[in-house]
DNA sequence: TGATTTATTTTACGCGCGTAAAATCAGTAT
DNA sequence: ATACTGATTTTACGCGCGTAAAATAAATCA
């Protein structure tokens, strides 16, 4: 407590009496030093106020505690939510997470993986950032360091995929707006950062031929990772122009999504599900701030839950030796159903 | 490229023919050795894909060039989104960013704090939880490791203090709202996480006052960061009571205006600043989601660049040792008017 | 009590790299 | 060609810690 600063273990092992390696035992594991030799190391600490540098600690250890988190963009809510319950469940696991973002930036994806070599993982929780991924790096990185993939699949890399069954959710919320209204208009981004924009376009196509209803896809121009102002400005237009064939109209996610129900609001029509409202918007993923749209975001939410546990699970499961073969899997969406659809 | 995979710089020195402190020095700094030895190191360099252990090189070094940042809360947009900034200027002036968010934790606060030391930062860019945060750990810190702290202030420890004039921007926008129409009631949270809040509060008040109005301040319930929802239940409460004295309303920040803006939804009231609105709504932050809320939200914001940078711009230099005395920098904010009052 | 077994601790070395000091080299003057 | 100077490279050691193997202490048994 009032002790002098200690700056490694060798000082600390000195003060309490006790030899080094006997001290770095204990902090790897206190049960496995005798109980009169932990009391004393403990009496020590007490006075002294030492901790063993993680990153030496590291350097030499057959298989390290760590685990990257790698997602594509923190600042977008729905990653950081999921990345922050990924960190939870590493800690609670004994796992000590490291996160890093790729700010939507291939290069900084691959810098990331570069980084996270020398943090020597016992595993990583990668998130790629999708089309714009360098597979390359990805494939030689999971050759090398024990990686599960979530939320978007790139080929069958790593120990397992685990992620969302975009074609159910697409189809689910497909289903219910052709049930209680018009038939939906799909309306997405002509270039998406992400292939799971992909199997979404193609299941409401599916859904609606299902219906037998004609597909009408919307993709509207824009580039990078500002999905609000794109389905804004696109938005504006395809209202303006009358591209959409019906008064429904289902976002691709609900970032896009909350950009048209802005682009709704400056051309003053109503949006919601009721008799006075002039269109509906519904939108996929169960954005954080979905709730405090106005009106609310109709969606189908991602089970963030299942998503990380299953994904921390199985990491662990591999970590820990349990190894099983490549697997992807695929959870399906809760609809959640507000004002606005 | 095609080698086998080099494993350290030993390796890789002997690969290359030079010997590996030469190798060092050349990583360290490529034009400290002479350029036939560059010229070796680079060819070696293409034909075996080497790259140097971070962490290891970082172990020994006289002064790092890593650089902690320490936000509260990563999944509030508002963070990231300076977070993000904050990398970005690392990156650019040569520094190694690693990113932790206390969660809303002060437990979490002080282990980042604690890995931070193991990582042995030439300095640390910390945002503190506010009120939660322990303040001994936080002193102690900032005496061991050049430390500015920004956004929230925390006594006068560390380097330096960057930030938000919350003063002025409570009277700058208190001022617009109380000349384009009824004075503005205040909105806040009881209990604030941040101590931005009573200054907030306070620069209202007087800003009232000094207009010969009487202030009305509503106090709300609840704990923890999820402001959104907190300021929607509190508005519900708070609409329903006739609590309001004007029908204008300035939250302490704009997630709580989000709720707020939710919670008039629900209630069937319009808001707006427009001859047809019930109630004019304004927030306080400049929240990277305020544009897209419905009405668009009226609110002062941070001016993100300028803290971003100059916080930054503060640590580089006294890293490199142009120090100066402590000092607080609190930014002006600029009014962004939307349709929301 | 002494021999034997077993649980702990120490010794000795390694991880991947930085860095001061010593050794070597290239370049210049004689 | 030789001695000398300054730049570059190499030698040698250290950073803070993990870990196998050797040494020691505790526990068990005859």
């Amino acid at each position: 407590m009032a002790g002098t600063k200690i700056q490694n273990m060798e000082e600390f092992a000195n003060l309490s009496g006790i030899s080094r390696p006997t001290v770095s035992k204990y902090f790897n594991d206190p049960d496995s030093v005798r109980a009169s030799t932990r009391v004393r190391i403990e009496a020590a600490l007490e006075r002294h106020e030492y901790r063993p540098n993680i990153y030496a600690m590291n350097q030499n250890r057959k298989l390290t505690k760590n685990i990257g988190i790698v997602v594509p963009l923190l600042s977008d809510p729905y990653f950081a939510e999921i990345a922050r319950n990924l960190e939870q469940r590493c800690i609670v696991a004994g796992y000590r997470p490291t996160l890093f973002s790729s700010h939507g930036d291939p290069a900084l994806e691959v810098q990331a993986l570069d980084t996270l070599r020398s943090l020597k993982p016992a595993g990583v929780l990668l998130a790629p950032l999708g089309r714009a991924s360098n597979p390359k790096a990805l494939k030689k990185f999971c050759a090398d360091v024990p990686t599960l993939i979530f939320d978007s699949s790139v080929d069958e890399i790593g120990l397992a995929f685990v992620g969302s069954d975009n074609f159910q959710f697409t189809a689910h919320i497909t289903d219910y707006l052709c049930r209680t209204g018009e038939p939906p208009c799909f309306f997405e981004m002509k270039t998406p950062a992400n292939p799971n924009a992909h199997r979404r376009r193609q299941s409401y196509i599916n859904a609606m031929e299902g219906f037998g209803y004609k597909p009408d896809v919307i993709s509207v121009e824009g580039e990078g990772w500002g999905f609000e102002e794109i389905g804004r400005l696109g938005g504006h237009e395809a209202l303006r122009n009358g591209c959409f064939s019906t008064n429904t109209i289902l976002c691709s996610n609900d970032r896009l999504a909350i950009g048209l129900l802005t682009a709704c609001y400056e051309q003053g029509m109503l949006v919601g599900r009721n008799a006075g409202s002039a269109i509906r918007v519904a939108g996929q993923d169960g954005h954080p701030h979905s709730r405090y749209t106005c009106p609310p975001l109709t969606t189908i939410s991602h089970d963030y839950d299942a998503v990380s546990q299953i994904a921390a699970e199985t990491l662990f499961a591999s970590i820990e030796g349990r190894i099983s073969p490549w697997k992807s899997t695929r959870l399906e969406g809760k609809l959640i159903l507000r004002d606005s659809a």
